[in-house]
DNA sequence: ATTAATTTATATTTCTTGACATTTATTTGT
DNA sequence: ACAAATAAATGTCAAGAAATATAAATTAAT
């Protein structure tokens, strides 16, 4: 491949000639101007961008870590990150760890885990990247990024465990009070939960909303309208059971999987979904369109994610301060999906 | 960052000697490697892989560049990818060029998407990657890859229109054949087929498949046995109609959404999947383990695609002869996925 | 001739590595 | 025991590509 070098001598005229006509800096004549462009795209000649980093001491470049590319939730947010990063003129590294492969869904114990992150990390920074985005595969407590790294990091749906790593999560309390408020909406008084493990911030959080809005409608919180299932279709089913006797016209599933549990029990009981019984989900998992009728649920706003963390990033690199600096964390809105499993009985 | 210049003078030896030390070279006595190593880890030191790239003329860096990383086949092959070249210590340089979100589905007719492809490519090389790999969103033939590149390039899901860049797709016809055999060998007698839109590379080669192993069976072929779908589920369903009043007692749906539409009209008609009639689908697409029952179907290689993507690429940048290096195209196997959608009736 | 506009040559910068040169330490031969 | 030979340890410098600053040289215009 061509070097200024080359194209310099093609030319003849000097390497410095040829660096500013080709950085649009003054001092060329318009003819020279000329010669060396046509000659730059006949010789289909392309600048060494390594070494102009290493002159300039800047790669416009970022590592990505992803937990798992195969969770569904992580390609989305990837996407996110490409789409503002690209349009940024920033590269992405991207280190994909592979985790649920590597320890088989209970990575988060494992102290192994740990040290991968962290060699990761140091391999990524060996080849200058100017930050660091850590993209979890579900929302937690991400305590594997040591928080004194000299570049900055940003987390994407998970929460740091420091001050000094912003994190960018998703507004689980806003999603689920929105989504209960449209089955108050829709003329519903008494409306079952099934909630996720109760160890989890999704699960909590979720609670909370639901919680907020009956407040907010003055409307009593019974808490034996929650069960307590643990994301699986089958424990939607079986709580879908207990609710079901209490009497409830509809059910907000904290996940969509769930919700097809409930879907599986009103089945069996020979009763219609979106008619006897109106049920809603959470994440907009891609089957959840295809359920008979169609689930209305909440869409994770798995791109705005890796947008906003993307620009976070790129606002730290610049020298910038985050807008809450306090807090460093920034909770993203979640869409509110209606689709065909929610009766309007006003 | 610690330089190792300044690693050098904080130890008060000179820069060979730490470069020495550091590479595990002979040369130094045993008090300043201590020496050495323990200001290091001190220092935090991280050697500047880049400027050692530029020395050595080697970034053990390569490209993949994605169609669309929220197409459902993208991340699984880029988890292939990341498999084989994290083991090798290559670093993957992303770019995602999100073309169905810019060209709205249609992106193979625009004139704009070559353009692109090319841009991405020379920016690409400009940043000295070795290698680059051109991941399709789903399999056809990719014309953008310009086939006079100074490196190495191969095509993941793809086939390229020139013998200078391999390809690695899917064994489609062996597929095909695998699951219409397991349907004979279950006591299927006439199998209807529901093909996707014909002018796809997918569905002729299902189509062949299916044929090959009626013929093996010697069992005549039919045309029709065979309707013509658009990979929709609404085509699925209007093709079940089809295909039921030919009195078939299996259907081969060469898509799992196609399958579920079979799943809608055997429903309508008060009949059950895999009992009256059985259905086997094709791609293995997640909600296709939530069908009721759960269906049948032929899981794509995905990871094992850019898994092997990623090995020709290795083998090429250390100088190898592919395989078979006469047609540079390499079929991967599909596994059949048996689960409850399909009757022994024998 | 003088000034202004181009252009070139040269040196420096970034950091690491490797070939080569030099210094210091140890062993061998007489 | 002392010079010579060898080995080990360490230092010096260039290369690698591009960018840039500076000073010097050339050309063109006034």
């Amino acid at each position: 491949m061509a070097t200024i070098k080359v194209l310099a001598k093609c030319c003849g005229v000097s390497v410095a000639t040829v660096s500013n006509i080709l950085n649009n800096k003054p001092g060329a004549s318009a003819k020279t101007r000329k010669l060396v462009l046509e000659m730059a795209e006949q010789l289909n000649y392309t600048p060494n961008i390594v070494a102009k980093n290493l002159k300039m001491q800047k790669t416009r470049s970022i590592g990505v870590i992803a937990e798992d590319m195969t969770i569904f939730s992580i390609p989305d947010i990837i996407d996110g990150i490409t789409d503002y990063c690209q349009k940024q003129e920033y590269q992405i590294l991207l280190t994909n760890l592979r985790l649920f492969k590597k320890y088989n869904d209970t990575y988060y114990n494992k102290d192994d885990y740990y040290e991968l992150v962290r060699q990761e990390i140091k391999k990524l920074m060996e080849k200058q990247v100017e930050g660091i985005i850590y993209v979890a595969a579900h929302e937690r407590v991400i305590r594997c990024i040591p928080d004194n790294l000299p570049i900055p990091a940003v987390m994407a749906y998970g929460y740091s465990k420091s001050r000094k790593i912003p994190s960018v999560v998703v507004d689980d309390v806003g999603g689920a009070a929105g989504i209960v408020k449209y089955l108050l909406d829709q003329g519903h008084k008494k409306v079952g939960v099934i909630t996720g493990k109760t160890d989890s911030l999704h699960a909590q959080a979720r609670l909370i909303g639901y919680q907020q809005v009956l407040y907010q409608n003055k409307i009593l919180y019974d808490p034996g309208l929650v069960a307590e299932g643990d994301w699986t279709r089958e424990s939607g089913y079986r709580c879908a059971g207990e609710l079901l006797e209490k009497g409830v016209s509809a059910i907000f599933a904290m996940n969509d999987l769930m919700a097809g549990g409930v879907y599986d029990r009103v089945e069996e009981l020979k009763q219609t979904i979106g008619e006897e019984i109106s049920v809603a989900g959470y994440d907009d998992r891609e089957l959840s369109g295809y359920y008979h009728p169609p689930l209305t649920t909440v869409s994770l706003p798995l791109h705005d994610i890796g947008y906003k963390a993307s620009e976070w990033m790129i606002e730290l690199l610049n020298g910038g301060e985050l807008e809450n600096a306090g807090e460093n964390v920034c909770a993203v809105d979640c869409m509110l999906l209606i689709r065909k499993s929610v009766k309007d009985i006003t």
